[in-house]
DNA sequence: CTGAAAGCGCTAACAT
DNA sequence: ATGTTAGCGCTTTCAG
């Protein structure tokens, strides 16, 4: 049984033109009833499904958008997905993904493939902010929203999450806790994310009128292991720095995996706060605080500026969306023990 | 510049054929050096990219596999689709990804869209083990590979972990350090998983004149809330277990949570061993030992087996891979303390 | 209410 | 080496 049915088969089970048909499986209507029965009886006996390239063709949509990401095994992007995915499904979308693993070249050959295919819109987490590869796209007319990490090189419709004001809540919170030694791990001051974290925990120091200590700020890169590393680092310090805070959740794991090494205790001697919520984050004794976001919500909020603008297109303002982060406090800092 | 420039176009300015110009954007070749120059210069000039739905009228093939997944939150599967992305990428195959949420209904919804859009192939772990549902692919001569879940209703290529023999080993593990009050918190008896791996438990206590005892036996549904309330359950009895295995990775988590909660000291007063890895495994203190399952070699696998299933179609018995599981011991499981 | 017919953009068989 | 042409399966005027 491996012949797929097409129009014309159903048209000439029917006794119908294929015209007719076409009305009943687009629920055009003016079509008399009857007519329409024997239709979808016919469809049902010979199983037609109908072929989305050739509707493709004429309609020039497909209802389906694609979706990129840096990075499949980041738990982050699965929960923005089941966002994007719930509210398109809602609006009778598809959704297809792929992930880039970072790399540009490879972004490129998707967006290449997804204009290939005629996606209606892409939702795109850019491995390159710069985005001339991106151009294509706008090139050809097809919408684009930006989620988590914007596009330098033309408008797009955006939604981030506020960095600066999130990691700026953790550095005052420390603050307000007493402390003033407080380092921070950085990420790539390439990325939007690490450089607008930083800029939040400066600002939080400058509000406060606690200097700026160089010795306090030490560059990672989002991995794991530099989270370790710049722990050391802190450690190695004469003058202990008495809170940190990790600019993402990687660099939280490589940072406690070295606090406990360094018998560094979490809560006493050393506060923290981290750049969005990690699994462990409860189950580490004392519990982490955070700073979370939005993950889900980042989804949906992508998928609804993407589809008014597939129905508007340049009827609409580029719009920037800067959802707020949650600042989760637990038990990883505490109010500073003053030796006076 | 909205204007999308088909092979036509490229055609004019090249002043050449179409058919000319499809030669060479399919590299087959047969064209003069100097004609191919100019079709390409106008390709770029033109910024000509193409059809991929016309394309599939003509051919009948996609060069798209369509994936199939429960629950896209759960880490276990963006894992797994790492591995069929891989390798669908080296064999110039595109993946989609569409995630069911575990209803056989939003399924039956995918695998129809997945149809109409015309993909090679479909990988799959089902909603459903039943797989009436799936016929519809079967019918259309679309090749299946069910991956972690195997589908009833007629055969395909499948590729699982060997649940068996991973819950055997991890209560084999627990028996010869002693235990004898060994829990069990249980998947759905209506998956396979949730069968194979409690089958195992069972195998293991009787291979080792072990009786079974009903009261250490909990079912739980896979979600981290039933692993919290069975360890409740199993914490509530007047003789409790020394050692608990949990049957899947929230549950897992659960499990620790209750633990933590009641002051059930994990590795001493209680053993564990969970099934699947769990990013907090190796940082609990003491470390979790785990059955961990090859989740990338699951997904480069099952890829393989499509890709075959494509190129022969029919003209290849039906396979079964059944991939051993690791079990790591790290600390959570210690040497009974008998109390005499 | 229904049908006939013109393409959509491409590939591939057949000419030249 | 290149061009001509017949569809692929569908939607959508335009007629009836």
């Amino acid at each position: 049984m491996e012949y797929k049915p097409n129009i014309q088969d159903v048209a000439k089970l029917a006794n119908v033109s294929i015209a007719t048909v076409s009305r009943v499986i687009n629920n055009q209507g003016g079509v008399r009833k009857e007519t329409e029965e024997r239709i979808l009886k016919a469809i049902n006996e010979l199983g037609y499904i109908r072929n989305a390239a050739a509707r493709t063709m004429k309609r020039k949509e497909t209802n389906t958008i694609g979706v990129i990401v840096p990075d499949i095994k980041n738990p982050f992007f699965p929960l923005v997905m089941a966002g994007i995915e719930q509210k398109a499904r809602e609006k009778q979308y598809f959704t297809i993904l792929s992930s880039t693993n970072e790399s540009p070249i490879v972004e490129k050959e998707i967006v290449k493939n997804f204009i290939e295919r005629g996606v209606d819109g892409v939702i795109i987490t850019t491995a390159n902010e710069n985005g001339d590869h991106l151009k294509l796209l706008q090139e050809q007319g097809i919408p684009i929203v930006a989620v988590d990490r914007s596009i330098k090189s033309f408008e797009v419709d955006t939604v981030l999450v506020d960095n600066v004001k999130g990691a700026y809540q953790a550095v005052q919170h420390l603050i307000l806790q007493g402390h003033e030694k407080i380092a921070i791990i950085c990420g790539p001051q390439t990325t939007t994310p690490g450089r607008d974290r930083f800029l939040g925990y400066k600002k939080a120091l400058e509000n406060y009128n606690i200097p700026l200590d160089e010795r306090y700020v030490i560059q990672g890169d989002f991995g794991e292991q530099s989270g370790y590393l710049a722990t050391q680092k802190l450690f190695a310090l004469d003058d202990k720095p008495t809170a940190i805070f990790s600019s993402n959740n990687l660099m939280t794991i490589g940072c406690v995996k070295a606090l406990e090494e360094l018998n560094w205790k979490l809560g006493s001697e050393v506060s923290f706060i981290g750049f969005d919520d990690v699994d462990i984050a409860t189950f580490l004794n004392p519990k982490l605080s955070v700073v979370s976001r939005p993950m889900y919500a980042l989804g949906e909020i992508a998928f609804q500026l993407l589809h008014e603008r597939i129905c508007f297109k340049e009827n609409l303002p580029k719009r920037k969306y800067l959802l707020s982060p949650e600042l989760k406090i637990r038990q990883s800092c505490r109010l500073v023990k003053t030796l006076f």
